[in-house]
DNA sequence: CTGAAAGCGCTAACAA
DNA sequence: TTGTTAGCGCTTTCAG
């Protein structure tokens, strides 16, 4: 059962009777052509079941219906929304998406910029090591590329590239002032991968604002994280290991805020009755988890729909590079209480705490 | 700050003073060059910054270092860490890859197919409601397919295409046996959606393993499902409002079977002492749960790893057509455990007391 | 061992 | 309105 081989411009041409190029006008609405020729030629292109080669269109238009996302991990559940995100505003373009995972590596984010370079449509990425200098001396000018990132990280460089900047200090802000007026004071916060300028950004934010309420930043309520669910999940469990325990945690983003949820619950708090749980980003996850997730929103789908659309833009022709600010939003789930300190007495015994937990749960 | 413009093949040659078939020989080892002009060449192609345009070398090698995923949905568990396992094995190859999410529907499973025909280097396709007649009509046989699904539905095709095939029936077999092992009695099933072929084998392992354990299977018993978190969260709720509650719950799909474990927890159950819960696929979430979750594996990382390398030895030259079949692995966690039909168990704590007694009224 | 030249399938001036 | 033709950047016979 062999196909016959594809068909080509050339083989229509023949078959209709006219020149290659009226094929191709017909096709591109690039000229008028009569409309019995441009009849005679649609129907020796159903009857060959013809496409055109995108490969060879490409060449000489250089310009691919493709683009590329580089992106540190597409099993992250943030990145899997985000990345689903930009392919539902690709698909109608008639545009295919690339999916690269660096894991956040700069040498591997650097393979990826210089072996997508000059045959792709477009480039999103959100950086984790590699400078905005990389990128220009890894893909030049010539070719769309929209960066993702910190409002100000992003900002600071005079570049003719596109953006979807967030807003993450402003946004860690609303999180932790979120807590503080809830009546919180001892407010712990598990970090992103230090390294990173998100990450940054948001610690700063929290920084902020316990200082502008006045409450001191002690140290061991910031504890190290990479943005993980295990690393959430071992940062609550040291942080709940320390003398000093906290009545709030903000999380620096939801994934971790995952793990430190259930690393709690293993440890017998109740949610929010012993200890408040902020997160950030809003994915899909946190608004099923139990107790739902209180979070600010910095939607991977939200952010990705803005990508795509502007990336898209850029590759049809817009030539002003286009910025895109993202706020988060407060969104208040059953994550985050007011602070209970009248049980501060039994509290000593975690393992009692674990049964009165579970018994309070029932009874409600 | 303009960049130079891409340097071509043509700019190489004319700056190392040699010809553009040498050029190309050098890259492409193609032919042997003296190592003086071998030498000549390379230098200049760093001093240049060369690098071959991929869409010119691929126009007439007719292929592109460039294969395609068809799946359901990258933004599910299951296909992320699937689409993330295929990246780690092309990534090395060279190979980028292009993502598409189907969300199963028919038109733009043939969508996907019709415009990755002919410029692409190959493609992955989990079908769910094309054909294999589909395939061929849209894709011809020039190109390489690597078909994923149930072993029978794959088999069935006697076709030229590469497969990687698990055995759905057989892997739920065993998850119901192991739940029978326990001594559970009243196992239900949460379906999957039931147009599917690995969601139809999957039932049907069931039922078999329920047959010759000599077990009757209730119509109260089996409830619809459609592989996602919700729709088992939704199945358990009413599987538990029933008036015959099962002691066990098998579940097409691990994503389905965390839905359901949430559900079980609200509703007051404690897995596994009130309800064994067993999931299917092996998703990274399933071993986080709390408790973590028995499952099947069959697991997305294993299956992508497979396909990929079948798929990308294809595309590289091999001739004969290759079956990878992948069988079910039973992977014991704490969400299955024996059915407690007492009181006097070990289990005799005062919290769980209550809700003991609750249960058992409401079993009569 | 090296280079000239003919394409790969298509687009886009430019002629007719 | 339609056709001729020169490429897009690269590979690949096939002479030299």
């Amino acid at each position: 059962m062999t196909n016959p081989p594809k068909a080509t411009i050339r083989d229509v041409a023949k078959s209709a009777g006219v020149s290659i190029a009226t094929v191709s006008h017909v096709i591109n609405h690039t000229h008028h052509v009569s409309s019995e020729l441009e009849q005679r030629v649609n129907d020796t292109i159903n009857a060959l079941n013809y496409h055109p080669n995108k490969l060879a269109r490409a060449l000489n238009r250089r310009d691919l219906p493709l683009l590329a996302l580089i992106v540190p991990d597409i099993s992250n559940p943030y990145w899997s929304a985000f990345s689903r995100a930009v392919q539902d505003i690709a698909d109608p373009c008639e545009y295919s998406v690339i999916v690269c995972s660096s894991d956040g590596l700069y040498e591997r984010e650097k393979r990826f910029l210089r072996s997508l370079n000059g045959w792709i449509g477009g480039i999103i990425i959100h950086p984790y090591h590699v400078t905005i200098a990389d990128v220009n001396q890894l893909i030049g000018d010539k070719m769309p590329v929209l960066i993702l990132g910190d409002f100000i990280s992003v900002e600071a460089q005079p570049q003719n590239w596109d953006q979807v900047a967030s807003h993450n200090l402003e946004s860690a802000r609303v999180a932790v002032e979120h807590l503080i007026g809830l009546g919180h004071r001892k407010i712990a916060f598990i970090q992103g991968p230090e390294s990173t300028p998100t990450s940054k950004r948001r610690l700063t934010g929290y920084r902020q604002a316990m200082e502008s309420a006045g409450l001191p930043i002690l140290n061991d309520l910031v504890v190290a994280g990479d943005y993980t669910y295990k690393g959430g999940f071992l940062a609550m469990k040291e942080l709940l290991g320390r003398k000093a325990r906290p009545t709030a945690v903000a999380c620096a983003n939801d994934l971790s805020a995952l793990g430190a949820l259930e690393a709690a619950k293993q440890m017998g708090c109740s949610i929010p009755q012993d200890l408040s749980i902020i997160g950030f980003d809003d994915i899909d996850e946190a608004a099923l988890a139990s107790p739902p997730l209180t979070t600010v929103r910095l939607s991977p789908r939200h952010i990705g729909k803005m990508a795509a659309e502007t990336l898209i833009g850029r590759m049809k022709g817009r030539q002003e590079p286009t910025r895109v600010l993202v706020e988060g939003t407060l969104v208040i789930r059953q994550s985050t209480a007011a602070p209970s300190f009248d049980l501060a007495g039994p509290k000593a015994d975690s393992a009692l705490l674990g049964k009165e937990a579970i018994f309070k749960e029932q009874e409600v």
